[in-house]
DNA sequence: TCAATAGTGTCTTTTAGACATTATATG
DNA sequence: CATATAATGTCTAAAAGACACTATTGA
């Protein structure tokens, strides 16, 4: 409870949590990236990330990192552990063990009103276009990016990407910017109707899209967790 | 990791690490507990678990955690991540960070040489017939169980619980004491030699038990991770 | 009108599952 | 011989996927 006591067998050590928000944004995967202030990393892009204080619960460091660093308070946001990277030299000055966290969110307001903060394009993460990352997050976010996409495949994890009411469109678009793909809007429908508690229908119809369309149905999240049958990858 | 090198608010505090180590033993799922020699936890048991040394990855604590307390060196066992349990009043004394681990082996060894170290029953743990469970291992285990089962779909890793070579019915008596069914012999065979690099023949026989039939193919672990098409529960 | 998106119908291929049949061991 | 387990065959039902077709909007 104290926090301050430290058994004599214990090393003094710290622990950080460290974010991988995920969302879209024109049909592309996107991450959130911000440049720490330290001169040592300039150049640098970060998960955002902060120490675990006394009293904190790890999800609370989670959210509270998002505000702080991008300015992102987004209370209902999916948000799950990844993983816990703890290597005694992952970091140079000092030992920092870091709770990674996976977090979804649908892309709704401006990107970030933080200047150190924007938005990556999953594609170009890794390569010339894309940023040069700092600690050992080049390791974390390849398995964030991963985690995503295989849960998409047996879990409803993709209604968080989007805000109820959806439609169908834009829950397929979910799933081919994720998976990178393109889908059969009939059969996609079909098995999304077609799994037990996935969404359930909300009534009324969508405006569609400045180029025209049939109006769309409107679908709120269903109970299920896990989708019974899966949606597998193509 | 947070681009702040120190801050005064940071806890000095304790990482541990706890593995729920799982096998199959008669059919049945079993796990790996021990009993804290703690006075106030007398008659309780818990997972093996040790504190993080500096200088030592968690990968490193959990084997010397399974060593020292239950005196199995698994260096070949299937060990990962389940997830991190940091709430701060976990632990009544002084706040703790537990990273706990998931470990799949085949039965083989003797079930321990430590006398305050053994298997339960999965099936048992949270019934009168079972160990009461000490912190917030009630937590931690049905956790542990549901991630196996689940990766036990999607994932090779039932071939973590049997030792090359194998037989197709021992691998099938992984899957019928992990998901608690019975599988039809013949339809299972078909699903597992045709999911690719999921297994391979390794040539000669298995010697039938003591009731007779016919001698099973022998067969070692492929090179797949994931299952392409996965193994679904009923 | 055309282009675009939503939703339905239909057909084929693949897969899952029930269950019978054959093969080869032990006792 | 009976019994047990392995491996294969067969049939049916369900699911996946390709693709045509209809419905309803914006421009």
């Amino acid at each position: 409870m104290t926090g301050i006591s430290t058994t004599p067998r214990a090393a003094a050590c710290a622990v950080a949590v460290d974010v991988a928000l995920l969302t879209i944004q024109d049909g592309r995967l996107r991450l959130l990236l911000v440049e720490p202030d330290t001169p040592a990393l300039a150049g640098r892009w970060a998960l955002p990330g902060r120490r675990v204080r006394d009293e904190e619960s790890l999800d609370d460091t989670a959210h509270r990192a998002l505000d702080e660093l991008a300015g992102i308070t987004a209370p209902d946001a999916h948000l799950e552990q990844l993983r816990t990277y703890g290597d005694p030299d992952r970091d140079a000055t000092d030992r920092v063990v870091s709770v990674a966290y996976l977090a979804l969110t649908p892309m709704t307001d401006a990107p970030t009103d933080h200047d150190r903060a924007r938005f990556w394009d999953t594609d170009d993460i890794g390569t010339s276009a894309g940023p040069s990352l700092a600690y050992d997050h080049d390791r974390i976010v390849p398995d964030a990016i991963e985690r995503a996409r295989s849960k998409l495949e047996y879990t409803a994890l993709a209604t968080a990407f989007v805000e109820e009411p959806f439609t169908l469109g834009e829950l397929r678009a979910v799933y081919e910017a994720v998976w990178g793909v393109r889908l059969d809007a009939g059969n996609f429908r079909r098995k999304v109707v077609s799994t037990r508690d996935f969404v359930v229908e909300a009534g009324g119809l969508a405006r569609p899209g400045p180029g025209g369309g049939r109006p769309a149905r409107r679908y709120r999240r269903g109970s299920a967790q896990r989708l019974h049958p899966a949606m597998l990858r193509p």
